[in-house]
DNA sequence: TCGTCTCCT
């Protein structure tokens, strides 16, 4: 083996070459620029592993990789497994190198070299269905690149495993001065000078390639987590896949390297979409990694079971009462109401239980629950001998892990949504899962320990489920698609590279869409105002309202901003009112009322955020007298503050606004006509009239709409109202509407706001 | 007279 040890002797104080973050483990081995010097003394056909430990000592060497058989073999394990552990120099270093070698990726690095050697430029890994993974990069040390972007669908993995390989490597992560790992999420961006490693959102990366359609400040893009099948990153693929069969002249002829990391993934689909047309194979390398999942026994039911809610109590009773302690129990439910009835009939139980049988705990989790509340959910049962038992939506399949839970009870079902382009609204409804879904779930018993999974269905009824969901593209508008699309350059969309292609018809709705808004021009390239539009972190008909209310016959930008801000931040603002006592609900609904116009919801939201942001006292105890989501109003203070910074930079602001707290004046009606006007430039399709049976009837489609509970006009009749948002759930429900005038609609219709 | 999975620029 003496031959293949590394020649260098390094004295840094850890190998920053492996590093683990949580489920994953990542190598970046003799590929990154600090490196390179070591890169020069190898052969590049030979690249030796840099395994130096603390101590200055070298590490025995595993042999190279090239030409090796792909798969893993045996020996190569057992390899692994009997490689001399090293005392540790420095504290602390040894069990980190320890746990990194227990990783099952480790057995892999090698073969993950190999593979991205020479020609080939793209690698496929996937592992077993629910654990972690572990790549390594290799990216060329020419020019071009020199960064590694890592994508991950959510903002906290993207930091959470920023800040984790920063302390692996033991380097700062900072917004300024040196270091070696940088994250860049909406809102936060920490990337310090000469960053070789850049965790980044897809919805970031996209962004970045509006401003540099090659990608050059990277050398490799590590997409994770594809099997979730996000809009962005199915974007993301076929962007990657133009780059990568380009002629690559927009790269200086540099490759880019491409890893795609999968959990559930479907191999031959991934495979074929990288094929370059006409190729007889795909040049995709592939490794597969197995996971850590300890062992879930699966229980079905014999029968279908007529009363899922029912079954469900009747199972967790079930399980409390067999199973032994300590194991907490998660059940997937598909929403709040669900939970909550669910809830209610478990404590109603327990408290028949005899006192010497150990208690039950429910925690509700679902993401309509403030922070607080859902920290129930994640901390053990408080007293001694009880179960805690959490109900969960879908957010505990993929979004947060519950620590100690042991059995799962699986519904089997979840709700959906999806867009519906030929009436131009959305549908929100309880539907199947699939098995992929199913897999998932099951392995949520498997992470501390072994488990057990009960599924409410039968194993016949499993065999029935879709192998995965539907992939997002698939159910929603694709107006923001394919006007991100159009901005990086794509004018035919319809031969742009998506693994799964949406309806014909949904891509010429939203062509229509985008022509109504003047984001493109009438052969379909894209306007000045379709840049402008792909340049606001919000979707395309409220930047339209921006850009409307820009124009000086408007002149309620900062207006319009506070009403978007507060929209985008998320689900509702108002909170509903839980409480039994008569007095309190009456002194939450009576401050309530200051914020509420009759002019419907637009001007509600405006006031809303115009009177939270004048309060200079205490801005929590002001949202808890209304309850008002103190969550929303903070992430729409941020979303604020990004929205006035890109009108100041797009010259649509010409000063930057003054901070808060600023004095509250009520909008007089003229500025409010105003204020809704500009909306009806977005959203002149989304009108509806009152008709003679006191039905309101939607301009376009002449659909019935009726306005839901939650908005300020529900029950009231006016001539003509806009509405935001169209959703089917019991019926057809208008959202986020507003009293306009009739001739209003008449005049929209008469520009090419109406396709 | 409603009751809504989850992310993201």
């Amino acid at each position: 083996m003496d031959q293949h040890r590394s020649k260098r002797r390094k004295t840094k104080r850890n190998d920053p070459s492996v590093v683990k973050i949580g489920d994953k483990t990542i190598s970046l081995s003799a590929f990154l620029a600090p490196l390179a010097e070591k890169a020069e003394k190898k052969p590049s056909s030979t690249p030796v592993e840099n395994g130096s430990t603390p101590n200055g000592e070298e590490e025995e060497q595993q042999k190279p990789t090239d030409g090796i058989d792909k798969r893993v073999s045996k020996e190569r394990l057992k390899n692994d497994s009997n490689r001399p552990e090293k005392r540790a120099g420095g504290a602390g270093d040894t069990p980190m190198l320890k746990a990194r070698k227990a990783l099952p990726i480790w057995a892999y690095r090698d073969e993950i070299k190999a593979s991205l050697r020479g020609d080939n430029d793209i690698l496929l890994v996937v592992e077993s269905w629910c654990r972690k993974k572990k790549v390594r990069v290799q990216s060329d040390v020419v020019g071009v690149g020199g960064m590694v972007a890592i994508t991950q669908p959510r903002r906290v993995a993207a930091t959470t495993l920023a800040s984790r390989v920063a302390r692996e490597m033991g380097t700062p992560l900072g917004a300024t001065g040196e270091g070696s790992v940088g994250y860049s999420v909406r809102f936060d961006h920490k990337v310090p000078k000469g960053a070789k490693i850049k965790f980044l959102t897809e919805g970031m990366l996209l962004q970045e390639l509006l401003r540099d359609p090659n990608l050059r400040q990277y050398s490799a893009i590590i997409v994770d987590e594809i099997h979730e099948r996000s809009v962005d990153v199915d974007l993301i693929t076929g962007f990657l896949k133009q780059i990568l069969w380009s002629d690559k002249a927009g790269r200086g002829g540099i490759p880019l390297k491409v890893v795609i990391m999968s959990a559930t993934a479907d191999v031959e689909k991934i495979k074929d979409f990288f094929k370059p047309d006409n190729a007889p194979s795909s040049p995709l390398k592939l490794l597969q990694i197995k996971g850590r999942q300890f062992p879930v026994e699966i229980k079905h039911t014999d029968k279908p079971v007529p009363d899922i809610q029912e079954a469900l109590v009747k199972k967790i009773f079930d399980i409390h009462q067999h199973e032994p302690l300590p194991g907490d129990i998660l059940a997937f439910l598909t929403g709040q109401e669900e939970i909550e009835a669910a809830q209610r009939l478990i404590e109603e139980h327990c408290a028949t239980l005899a006192s010497n049988v150990p208690k039950l705990h429910v925690s509700p989790l679902y993401g309509q629950l403030s922070i607080q509340a859902q920290q129930d959910a994640f901390q053990p049962a408080k007293t001694k001998y009880t179960r805690k038992v959490v109900l969960a939506t879908n957010i505990a399949e993929t979004s947060v892990t519950v620590p100690g839970v042991r059995y799962v009870v699986d519904c089997g079902k979840a709700k959906v949504k999806q867009f519906r382009a030929r009436l131009g609204m959305e549908s929100l409804l309880a539907k199947a899962i699939s098995k992929s879904s199913a897999i998932q779930r099951t392995g949520r018993a498997g992470r501390e320990g072994p488990g057990k999974c009960f599924r409410l269905y039968t194993s016949e009824a499993y065999e029935e489920l879709q192998d995965a969901d539907l992939p997002e593209i698939l159910r929603n508008d694709v107006l923001g698609a394919v006007l991100t699309m159009k901005a990086r350059g794509i004018n035919d969309i319809l031969s742009f590279p998506l693994m799964d292609f949406p309806d014909v018809e949904a891509v010429e709705k939203a062509l229509i869409h985008l022509y109504g808004l003047s984001a493109l021009a009438a052969d379909g390239t894209i306007t000045e105002i379709g840049r402008k539009l792909a340049l606001f972190p919000v979707s395309a008909p409220y930047g339209r309202v921006l850009l409307a209310a820009a124009s000086p016959e408007s002149d309620c930008l900062l207006e319009v901003i506070d009403v978007i801000s507060v929209i985008t931040s998320g689900e509702t603002i108002f909170h509903q009112i839980q409480t039994e006592d008569d007095s309190e609900r009456d002194a939450i609904e009576e401050a309530r009322k200051e914020l509420q116009r009759r002019e419907g919801d637009i001007l509600t939201f405006l006031t809303t955020m115009q009177r939270y942001a004048a309060e200079n006292a205490d801005r929590i105890a002001w949202c808890y007298a209304r309850r008002v989501s103190v969550r929303n109003m903070r992430q729409a203070l941020n979303i604020r503050r990004q929205l006035r910074g890109i009108c100041v930079k797009e010259k649509l602001l010409a000063v930057t606004p003054p901070p808060d707290p600023q004095p509250f004046y009520p909008l007089s009606p003229e500025r409010a006509d105003a204020l809704l006007r500009c909306f009806m430039r977005g959203f002149a399709t989304k009108t509806a009239l009152l008709a003679p049976d006191s039905s309101y009837v939607t301009v376009q489609g002449k659909h019935v709409v009726a306005i839901h509970p939650s908005s300020v006009l529900h029950g009231q009749k006016k001539e003509a109202i806009m509405f935001l948002e169209h959703v089917f759930t019991q019926k057809n429900y208008a959202k986020k509407v507003s009293a306009i005038r009739a001739d209003w609609i008449v005049q929209a219709m008469g520009g090419a706001a109406v396709p």
